[in-house]
DNA sequence: ATATTATCTGAAAAATTTTCTGAAACATAC
DNA sequence: GTATGTTTCAGAAAATTTTTCAGATAATAT
């Protein structure tokens, strides 16, 4: 299904997707219309699914990540569903995950400072309904963070 | 420094990165050379860090996700460095912050199933030096993931 | 008021993407 | 072995886009 060239132009469509299809065929050993007709197999099958442009967060004033670990009061389906409805919305949040464990979900927010954040909590997150406990944990260094998977 | 059109522009891009200047002018009612010019502007201040596409991860055999909460048995600088030189090196750790509270970081770990997770944990992540106690829990299921920052 | 700077528009040039044609490589069936 | 169909490829041509350029307009400061 995916074979070694198209391996290798996943890789490089994840680190740089605005190279030229000349320069991907240069890289790959292939022609550039070869280059050009796997890419779009690839995003026809979906194993592409978009290509976006990425920011410093601190240069848009988003430089102070939290983590939220939250747990809810009950766990009937619409709890959930109303819960995941809401923070979706939210886009402060970037991140939501349903994870096993002490606590439900796991948040990745995104905002400018401290005070900020909480407004956020206070306004924004705490006002869901059916959240039981919550527990907050700030970056205070970001170590890694890529959107690059291995294949 | 960033204006409504810098803003506006910032939010396209970082949904589709791949529209042309011409759709880009349309909706944000400028010339293309205006658009160009921004867009160049933007990737010059660093405030457009680069553009990548984003892959599915279920297609490229990516769909355990864990997160992994680790504390460290000593905080000494150069343990610090050493845990994030070595944490950085691998790939199945997408993310990797620096955090407060109980733990000392947490990491985003993307694998194809629960026995790659094990494999991962036994010959990679546990025979990194320092690393005290981890805890480790599994996404049952993803309900928000975005790369983009609302400017 | 005038110079300065930044941003804009529209046209032309350069480069890239996309389409098209046909060849090579490969597998399958007869 | 040969025919047949499928996939992938390369190279040329067409279509589109990016990039450059010249000059107009708007905003700011002296």
């Amino acid at each position: 299904m995916l074979d070694k060239k198209d391996k290798a132009l996943l890789q490089l469509l994840q680190q740089n997707a605005k190279q030229t299809n000349k320069q991907l065929a240069l890289q790959l050993n292939l022609s550039v219309t070869a280059v050009y007709e796997r890419i779009k197999k690839l995003e026809r099958e979906g194993v592409i699914t978009k290509y976006v442009a990425l920011l410093d967060k601190e240069k848009v004033n988003k430089g102070f990540t939290v983590f939220c670990h939250i747990k809810l009061v009950q766990h009937a389906q619409d709890y959930l569903t109303k819960f995941e409805e809401e923070v979706t919305s939210l886009d402060e949040v970037l991140e939501c995950f349903h994870v096993s464990g002490d606590y439900d979900y796991l948040l990745k927010v995104v905002v400018k400072d401290i005070k900020q954040f909480r407004s956020f909590m206070v306004n924004k997150l705490t006002t869901i309904k059916h959240i039981g406990s919550t527990q907050s944990s700030f970056s205070i260094s970001e170590v890694k963070n890529t959107t690059q998977l291995s294949v």
